[in-house]
DNA sequence: GCGAGTTTTGCACGCGTTTGCAAGAAACTG
DNA sequence: CAGTTTCTTGCAAACGCGTGCAAAACTCGC
């Protein structure tokens, strides 16, 4: 490969006039090191470019710093925001984030997980798909941390971070009875990931308690076209329902476009539309959506504080619920 | 830390009555193993659940498999996509990314670059700032590969890909001028990237040659908000544009979205409007902007081939330029 | 059954670290 | 100044793996 190769602590030592002990201890924190010595090291470790080999250092220390994210279509807007949260918040705790991209196939999330582990990974954060349990027994055991971030898998061990999307789905229906819609309606995909099964199943309840009807439809991702196919199937209907609870932005964006363009309807004059995940373009001018905010700086911190902690050998972390904020705009009447 | 650990191949060799060597070899491609004690290996380790230490075997082999993303703004839509691309074609070359951000302030793509040496990257892509020349030197000289993606810096050594901004700037210059626009105006950030500079001269010359006369203005970073104020500069002029080419496709956004609702414009009738990086919601109802789309696969692809390649030695390889695609929408009259 | 040729296997070393241990130096105590 | 404590430092053993080398096992032709 490369002719010349990476500086290592021998020829740092040489130059410095030391052991390789005192170079490395040079660069451990909490060592001892006399502060002659110690300066001597860096002095020499400067000239020649040295870095700590942190690939040598995992392996003595069994600790890489490594930290799997373990997420598919990365280029989502929300995704990508938890990721950038998640990347930062790493960096700022000293480790580095490791990215793993897995598709729709059967196996590719413990595909990923069987990366983390040639890796030796410290912990894996999964975002999309949930991995089989032999899988995740298997990391466990190896002393690696699993983080499942609204993954809602029941078996312990792996910290369980979830958003409360039932409370979120009820207080959309609240919000629309009070705008004094009669007909709402549910824009659901067919991923049938939990969180969005308990936003559709929170919405409802809620509905049928305020005595309002509620019609649901499923098609697609949880993409924009999605919304816009919705949108035709709900529009269409003899009872054209009023208010529409969207089970991500990127759909309440395609449902309002297509609602505007093809239906002629104005929002939220004649149809109150409502979104999830608070995406930068749901505050954009054409759209001014209404919708949740999921916490993504603390469920990263709480992922992260968590790895730091020691609290191993017991039956595993309590699971972690945290609330939405509703983010008020101009899509529903009212407020 | 963890009470257990990752299971070596020590213990797998151990269950499959063999010594290491034939463990290490059956999982060393063109090693010779004979068909027998390979399925001893490989049914121990399954067993086990046994993988290979990847930190290990990169300090042996000089090669850690890892490839740098150094990158700010992950959240952006044209910045997800790219990684992307990047992450999922790195794995279908059995390489693993990991994943750098960078902020704007001082120093902060050489720490990621720091990082990247520490972790022995077989390579760093590197997608936002410009590193410090020293550090590039030492990049190389431990024989780490570099990619510099529309960075535009002149030291030989690293693998530069650029997109043809200059040209693209061009064409939509020409495209203003067959829809028979004449007052054009480009809408730029304070940035000063050198491809967003590429695309304003590109313009800016095509504009003059065409005869048109053509005005620049510029504020804040590449976003939407940056897209409204330039908005309201622009459109408040006593000459008021009747085209205008916003840097980015955020802010050809937060530019139309300005346009509409605050100066009661119409697009394409009124204003043309056109955009670059084709971003996903440049496609959606309620802009349909004409735009161009950089080659991020192909972009991607000669990276990653790159990398694959041993043409170490030389003054580092050739600069490569590549068109962006002209995406024709509704934004502009015409076509 | 024997020698030549081929394949497979085990041993031992090296990769760049960290770290326990013991020896040496320095500082402090009385 | 001897005795004791505290620091500092080098040695050597790990960590889990790949691989050159030589011994061992196997194959084949006769």
């Amino acid at each position: 490969m490369a002719s010349k190769l990476f500086v290592s602590a021998q020829e740092v030592a040489r130059r410095a006039g030391v052991s390789r002990s005192a170079v490395s201890r040079t660069f451990t924190p909490g060592a001892s090191v006399s502060a002659e010595t110690r300066q001597r090291v860096l002095k020499a470790a400067e000239e020649l470019g040295y870095h700590v080999n942190h690939l040598a250092r995992g392996l003595m220390r069994n600790e890489s710093g490594i930290v799997c994210l373990i997420v598919s279509d990365v280029a989502t807007p929300y995704r990508a925001a938890v990721l950038r949260e998640l990347t930062l918040q790493l960096q700022n705790a000293g480790k580095v984030a490791m990215l793993i991209n897995t598709d729709r196939s059967d196996g590719s999330v413990d595909r990923a997980l069987h990366q983390a582990i040639r890796y030796r990974a410290d912990a894996s954060v999964i975002l999309s798909g949930l991995p089989d349990k032999s899988i995740v027994q298997l990391c466990l055991r190896s002393g690696q941390r699993l983080v499942l971030i609204n993954r809602d898998d029941d078996q312990p061990g792996p910290l369980r971070i979830n958003v409360d999307d039932a409370d979120a789905g009820s207080r959309v229906a609240t919000a629309f009875a009070r705008a004094g819609c009669r007909r709402l309606a549910f824009a659901n995909s067919l991923a049938g990931t939990p969180s969005l099964v308990r936003r559709e199943k929170g919405f409802v309840a809620a509905a049928a308690a305020l005595g309002l009807q509620v019609v649901v439809e499923r098609y697609g991702a949880t993409g924009y076209e999605a919304g816009q196919v919705l949108a035709q199937r709900l529009l269409t209907r003899s009872e054209r329902p009023d208010a529409v609870f969207c089970a991500t932005d990127l759909m309440a964006c395609g449902f309002m476009d297509a609602a505007r363009r093809q239906f002629g309807l104005a929002v939220p004059s004649q149809l109150c539309v409502a979104g999830f995940d608070n995406i930068e373009q749901a505050s954009w001018l054409s759209y001014e959506l209404t919708t949740f905010a999921q916490p993504v700086d603390r469920i990263a911190k709480y992922a992260i504080d968590w790895l730091g902690t020691d609290d191993s050998g017991e039956d595993g972390p309590e699971p972690i619920t945290l609330p939405a904020e509703l983010i008020w705009r101009r899509s529903i009447r009212g407020g």
